[in-house]
DNA sequence: CTGAAAGCGCTTACAG
DNA sequence: CTGAAAGCGCTTACAG
């Protein structure tokens, strides 16, 4: 392995030079500078982050706390992450957190011991203390807001009006609302925007509380359509609630969209594939990814931000499960 | 920060007796021992990683290059590293390479310069010069075969033999098979599986090679469903592919599965929210990854490894894509 | 503008 | 069984 050292003894100089002109940091002369320029070159040398991070106490790794990578809304949100953390010369370490703060806890704790940079997390325990001490630069994710943790999220209340009205608008006269967990932000950001926009129409609804999980979204969907019959729209707080939704039309023998609309939100690639393609409010997961980590390396680097929340715009995705619009 | 130095200190001994007592290397006296337990106890005391990685050339950092993690696949996969590498102390790094060569030799490089204790790669490229020279413990994933690096599969061939004679069992007499990518190594066994299969009985058929991505199965489908009415099964190398399947039958009019029988491979969750459910062959993604990364960990820790050839049982899920078999 | 030297927090022969 | 010392490969005051 070639060194700082070797570097130095080819240029002539010492190693103090080269390490400066390589951080660019302090003065070198332009003759020094081209002479380490070229040992550089000839002897291929690049720093060692390791003995560098021992110094400077940070590296280049960011750690990624999500809850489960198997969640079909995280593998794009990591796989942006990476893609921007790479851009600049960052790599990322992937952390399954299963909401447990525990867990969370010892991330954090055992990659601190390791330098990180920073982190991005999604999490409902970001009032926990591991992350008001964390004293490292984080950036929180769609779920959660701490007034000192820069945070970026769907615009969820948005979405919500405009995939209620999508189901007002095609003549949808008793909508049922999924909502989603109640602890969760976006969940309840979903919410608001649903009753905001349902109490401006006239039309009769319903709101059943239901877990982001295929199955069990199913089957709460299938007793409801079984006591009222009614229901003639459903707008769910996920693409997962909603295929369970339309799951449950199947076997309830409801048309869809002629006796029953549904609407998801997500946007997860799973709804293009079911049939009829699932109509959805779309979070755009790549860009709310690309954007944390970017905030997060302007934190890391000590550039200033301009802001302390950032809002990544919702689009609705007309597919099957809706008919055309009612003039 | 409380360094080894404290340690020493309080405990009243040298620096070296901390290190040797905390490795466990050399020899410490029962009364050294006990006294650095009890400083370390109370300081709270941990290695610093970094600072041993720079002496010893060794991480607990574990690599996972994988094509894309957006891929439905690779989720659990990654799933499954992370938790076993948990569990042994190791972290883990995401490397989404898009199969580009340049992208895995660069992550090689870069990793490597952090000490990375190993690889777990899921690639075509394996044996690409930054593998075999890597000079660094790696276990492949799924796809390739290199003598010299373990790998774990899952059992291809006799998964296509069960998917095909599930179709066979079940009355098919025309029956498709969608043929994932050539280069493709599990692509191949499922193909020489169903071959085999379909070779033993007397049924017609047809093969044609589609990509692992919906939209363009669905189009071959549709294409093929139209220039041959007659088929009546179709078995297909992915669960994305079978979906584009599902879907293509649901616009050329045909009733699965009482016209047409479909079968899928891979097991992704995706398949349980279609309607019908996708019968499919489903994979053991989670324990795939949990086995290579045991394997690798062991490689790491110099253990011996028993084989270098790992199969991961496959298994047939009968969904509604599939009628009762035919006595 | 530059280099000698101390230091980051460990590990590991080596001598005792 | 133990400790002094060198070394891992860098960075960073400091003196010049």
């Amino acid at each position: 392995m070639t060194t700082i050292k070797d570097v130095a003894k080819k240029a002539g100089v010492s190693v103090a030079t080269v390490s400066r002109f390589l951080n660019n940091s302090g003065y070198v002369s332009t003759e020094a500078a081209q002479a380490v320029t070229v040992a550089v070159e000839e002897l291929k040398y690049e720093l060692n982050p390791i003995a560098r991070s021992l110094n400077t106490k940070k590296s280049n790794l960011i750690g990624l706390i999500l809850p489960d990578i198997t969640n079909p809304f995280f593998p794009e949100l990591a796989r942006a992450v990476e893609d921007v953390a790479l851009t600049y010369g960052y790599t990322v370490v992937l952390c399954n957190s299963d909401e447990d703060p525990e867990k969370e806890k010892n991330y954090i704790e055992t990659l601190k011991k390791k330098y990180i940079a920073g982190f991005i997390v999604t999490s409902n325990q970001l009032d926990a203390p591991h992350y008001a001490n964390a004293n490292v630069p984080i950036v929180a994710l769609d779920r959660t807001i701490n007034e000192k943790i820069p945070t970026v999220s769907s615009n969820n209340k948005e979405g919500a009006i405009m995939g209620t009205n999508a189901l007002l608008e095609r003549g949808c006269k008793h909508i049922l609302f999924l909502r989603g967990p109640e602890k969760l932000n976006p969940a309840n950001d979903r919410y608001e925007g649903f009753m905001e926009a349902i109490q401006r129409s006239n039309v009769r609804y319903q709101v059943v509380t239901c877990p982001f999980h295929f199955a069990d979204s199913q089957k709460i969907v299938e007793r409801i359509l079984q006591e009222n019959p009614l229901i003639d729209g459903i707008f769910a707080s996920s693409d997962v609630s909603a295929a369970g939704a339309l799951k449950a039309a199947g076997t309830a023998g409801k048309h869809v969209p002629d006796e029953l609309q549904i609407v998801g939100f997500d946007g997860v690639a799973m709804g293009a594939m079911l049939s009829p393609g699932l109509t959805t409010v779309a979070q755009d997961v790549y860009k709310m990814g690309a954007v944390a980590t970017r905030v997060l390396i302007k934190r890391i680097e000590n550039k200033k931000i301009e802001q302390n929340f950032y809002e990544v715009p919702v689009k609705l995705v007309i597919r099957g499960t809706t008919r055309s619009v009612v003039e």
